[in-house]
RNA sequence: GGGCGGGUAGCUCAGUUGGGAGAGCAUCGGCCUUACAAGCCGAGGGUCACAGGUUCAAGCCCUGUUCCGCCUACCA
């Protein structure tokens, strides 16, 4: 031992904490995140989902994030220029209620404040705690280019929000109306039809009876909203219905109001339904208003923007709407015009913010007219420009395209891009423009307006990709970065966002926003329910980090994100991968026992079987690891390399390489073996880097011979390929022999319970030359993996009492137990294997009795059944062969 | 109503041109072997939801049934 050792020895367990903090701030501090604005290799572009500045980092954000760090970590290993644009989103709605509930706690409101004080006061919250979520992201280990973080409400990409929004409006693409719209009483603003979530709810059907004018009875509809019937302009029925067709009278009365309305008739009243007859309210459901529209009707808005009865609901104004549904049915039956109610269930929207139900009512605003932009973005995902994986998700994104209706994107709040539109009090004009306009361009006064009304967030982040890169401007970044690579997601806004970043991107850049979608599954609880804050039922990731560590949590997130498949969540299973972490830190401790000093590089003379196999290995790893990689499979890259560090780097090479390292097999051994670890030590940790970047960085600046940080490393292989990394059929195969017979020795040992301090004598009868060559030159190993006291190897024949007895493929293992064996175990042992085998044995000879197999499978299918039988045919023979010895013995 | 995904070991899940049913955890047995007991060495465990079909051959392809989950929709 010497001093240097000691010193640089490390831990004996990893701890992550100061090691995660050190390794960041010393990333950030050399600036390895940034991107250049120019490149000379390839550029590699992603643009983060921008979390809600009001967001705390959930699942969804650390599956999400640590993908795409775990694509551009690994991309800018493989040389390329990356970018990975940060940034967090205004959330209009989300942000306005945190702010005005925290007024409320300190006694006031925005209306007392108003407009602009609010806004000050937002922005005021922002800097205090908007944050949170990035620096909760760099706890994760996001490798961001932090220096070009960017915000939704940034003057420049509020530039860009009005430039589109002119230009659409200019396009005839943005219009204003009248139109039936999804109100949230609660956040007090329009919403678009997608942020409305739609829940099945135990209700009731209403019958209720409308009189008919002429005193010939009456008309049943049935309805759930009994209140809107206060601002009924009709009854409708199917023109084809022939219950309805012979009616003397062609109007009913209202009840409760008084108010005469017409019967009319419209194909859309289903006949089945209910009792064929429907009641139309034009202002406060979306048919109704189609079905008023056609026929003329009168509107009648009884619901407020309050949720409250309007002064047309009469007696009633005032009330909630819950409230009077009470009083409507109570009064109806009063009257006996409740003919009866039934238990009916039916979906009801609510505010995907606040949970309220939202109220579909009539309401003046602006909308973009979707159908011309959803048509050019169906065109660039069928012609490829732009492809979404896993596949499904095409078929998904076509649906919601082809069914779009014209996006409402003007909401009553206050936080948000207010819209650059102005009315002239004088000429009552509309005018919009990039700037606020001195006078009205049409009659001159001076007199403007500005719409109070701001824009959905959603069509500032539908700019995103473009926005956050300069434009309007055409910059650098730009020209380099757009279109970007990819879009890392989660399939839940693929429509609120993916869908209108393809429309705006395509209309404005005339270039996709990216050239691949990867649309990845939802983190769920372990017993596979959405996480949510309601249900209890949230893993917190920062706990997680806290507890195990962030390279563990990117592990298992990693190696659980199978495409296409939800990933259920526990902690036991990130403690699993825990286990890994240490595996790697434990193994990086014995290896650097031997690497104190800088190493000779590789030489391929004089280098030991071990070594040339787990190059080999090596080797294989890599080439499987970014394979997948490079398709999104990161769990099948997790899986890989985790399989190769474990089973294969520490299980057998590190065992089978101590005799070398630890100095028995002399100085050239010694140092041969020492460049071998050092190579393939310092290529796993860069193959690992991506998903476990922290724990990697450490060990890199602990293995002599590195420089700098392990992030400017080369991905190692093709051009890169390290020395003597190569794939070795002939070591591999050496090897299988050699692991083999060790495991069927180790096996011997635990059936029969010999306890691993106890030296075993082994011989092994083989007639095969070259197995007997390759245990002649090899036989330490086995020696020393499967402890024995001494080795031979001979050709079949001679008999070996008191033997356990296994076998390999070429030949037989005789464990000489002098002393120790239980024959009738060893019996035992024999007759199990043997009843495998001969199970093994039947199918397989089926298979080659069958004349049709024989006729059609294909040549490598036969060989291969053909060479299965024959050795377990051998394998048969000397089973029963063996199992007649001990019985003979057994005898004795 | 339409669409999508799933049902594989006790649990969580892999299984990509149809030809060996696998991993991790859990369980059982043996080990404090000088990197690691957060470990090492072994072992047991499955009618691949069910029923048909195609094929020499089906976890995988086709049809039907059933259960679960999600997305979507203007039957009040």
């Amino acid at each position: 031992m010497n001093a240097g050792l000691v010193e640089s020895a490390l831990e004996k367990g990893y701890e992550p904490h100061e090691v995660e903090k050190r390794w960041y701030e010393f990333w950030e501090k050399q600036g390895l995140f940034a991107a250049a604005e120019k490149s000379h290799g390839p550029a590699y572009a992603i643009v983060i989902p921008p979390p809600n500045v009001t967001g705390v980092l959930h699942m969804g954000h650390a599956l999400n994030n640590t993908m795409q760090d775990i694509l551009c970590r690994y991309r800018r290993l493989r040389g390329d220029n990356v970018l990975w644009m940060p940034g967090t989103d205004h959330a209009g709605i989300a942000t306005q209620n945190v702010v005005e509930k925290k007024l409320a706690a300190e006694g006031t409101n925005r209306q007392a404040l108003g407009r602009e004080k609010f806004i000050e006061a937002v922005w005021q919250w922002r800097k205090k705690y908007g944050n949170a979520i990035i620096s909760q992201l760099k706890r994760l280990g996001a490798s961001c280019d932090w220096g070009r973080e960017r915000f939704t409400m940034d003057e420049g990409l509020s530039r860009a929000v009005r430039k589109v929004f002119v230009e659409l409006y200019e396009a005839g693409l943005i219009y204003r109306g009248r139109y039936i719209i999804n109100w949230c009483p609660r956040c007090n603003t329009a919403l678009s039809d997608l942020e409305v979530e739609h829940e099945e709810t135990a209700g009731r059907l209403y019958h209720i009876r409308y009189p008919l004018i002429d005193g010939s009875g009456h008309l049943t509809v049935a309805t759930t909203r009994p209140e809107t019937m206060l601002g009924d302009t009709a009854l409708a029925v199917n023109p084809e219905d022939e219950r309805y067709l012979y009616l003397t009278a062609q109007q009913v009365e209202l009840p409760l109001t008084g108010r005469v309305i017409p019967i009319i008739r419209d194909g859309y009243v289903e006949m089945a339904f209910g009792t064929g007859a429907l009641k139309v309210t034009p202002a406060h459901d979306p048919n109704d208003f189609e079905i008023c529209a056609r026929h003329n009707l009168e509107i009648v808005r009884v619901i407020g923007d309050d949720g409250k009865m309007t002064e047309a609901a009469g007696i009633y104004t005032g009330l909630d709407r819950y409230e009077c549904r009470q009083k409507v049915v109570a009064a109806l039956e009063a009257k006996g015009l409740l003919e009866k109610m039934v238990d009916h269930n039916h979906s009801i929207g609510h505010c995907y913010r606040c949970k309220d139900v939202v109220e579909p009512n009539l309401s003046k605003q602006w909308f973009v007219k979707v159908k011309p932009l959803a048509e050019a973005a169906i065109a660039a995902v069928e012609d490829g420009r732009t492809r979404i994986l896993p596949e499904t998700w095409t078929k998904t994104y076509y649906e919601w395209m082809y069914n779009i209706r014209d996006w409402c994107i003007s909401r009553q709040i206050w936080w948000g891009h207010q819209i650059p539109a102005w009315t002239c009090g004088a000429c009552h004009k509309i005018v919009v423009a990039m700037e606020a306009p001195m006078v009205c361009p049409v009659c001159g006064s001076k007199d403007l307006t500005q719409e109070t009304d701001v824009l959905d967030t959603w069509f500032s982040s539908a700019l995103w990709p473009f926005s956050t890169m300069g434009w309007p401007d055409q910059t650098e970044l730009l020209k380099t970065f757009y279109p970007t690579s990819v879009l890392v997601t989660g399939f839940d806004i693929l429509f609120f966002w993916v869908a209108r970043m393809m429309m705006m991107g395509l209309y404005f850049m005339k270039a996709v926003p990216f050239r691949e979608v990867y649309v990845h599954a939802l983190v769920r609880d372990e017993y596979g329910k959405k996480m949510s804050k309601s249900k209890g039922n949230v893993i917190d990731p920062l706990e997680v980090i806290d507890k195990y560590g962030t390279d563990a949590f990117r592990f298992t997130l990693a190696a659980f994100a199978a495409m296409g498949r939800d990933i259920k969540l526990s902690e036991a299973r990130v403690e699993g991968y825990r286990h890994f972490i240490n595996k790697l830190w434990n193994a990086a401790r014995f290896a650097l026992m031997h690497l104190q000093a800088p190493q000779e590089p590789l030489k391929s003379d004089n280098i030991s079987l071990p070594d040339r196999w787990i190059l080999s290995r090596l080797q294989r790893a890599t080439n499987q690891a970014a394979e997948a990689l490079d398709n999104y499979r990161f769990n099948d890259a997790a899986g890989v390399l985790y399989k190769f560090v474990w089973h294969e780097l520490c299980d057998w090479y590190l065992e089978a390489a101590k005799p070398a390292l630890n100095g028995k097999l002399g100085d050239s051994a010694r140092d041969a073996a020492r460049a071998a670890l050092w190579q393939v030590f310092h290529d796993t940790l860069i193959l690992l880097h991506p998903f476990i970047p922290f724990v990697t960085e450490e060990l890199w600046h602990k293995l002599p011979g590195t420089t700098g940080s392990i992030m400017q490393a080369d991905f190692p292989q093709g051009a890169h390929a390290s020395p003597g990394v190569s794939e070795n059929p002939d070591a591999e195969a050496v090897m299988a022999l050699l692991m083999d017979i060790i495991t069927a020795i180790r096996n011997i040992r635990g059936e029969m319970n010999i306890a691993p301090s106890l030296a075993l004598k082994v011989m092994i009868q083989t007639d095969n030359e070259t197995i007997r060559a390759r245990i002649a030159t090899h036989g330490d190993m086995i020696v020393n993996l499967a402890r024995l006291s001494s080795l031979s190897v001979e050709p079949p024949g001679a008999k070996h009492k008191s033997a356990a007895t296994a076998l390999f493929e070429g030949g037989t293992i005789f464990i000489s137990l002098a002393g120790v064996i239980d024959f009738s175990q060893e019996a035992k042992r024999l007759e199990k294997e043997l009843d495998k085998v001969v199970k093994e044995l039947e199918t397989n000879s089926k298979k080659l009795a069958n004349k049709e197999f024989m006729d059609k499978a294909p040549d490598h299918v036969k060989e291969k059944v053909q060479a299965g039988h024959e050795a377990l045919a051998e394998k048969q023979q000397k089973l029963s062969h063996n199992l007649e010895r001990i019985r003979a013995l057994q005898e004795n």
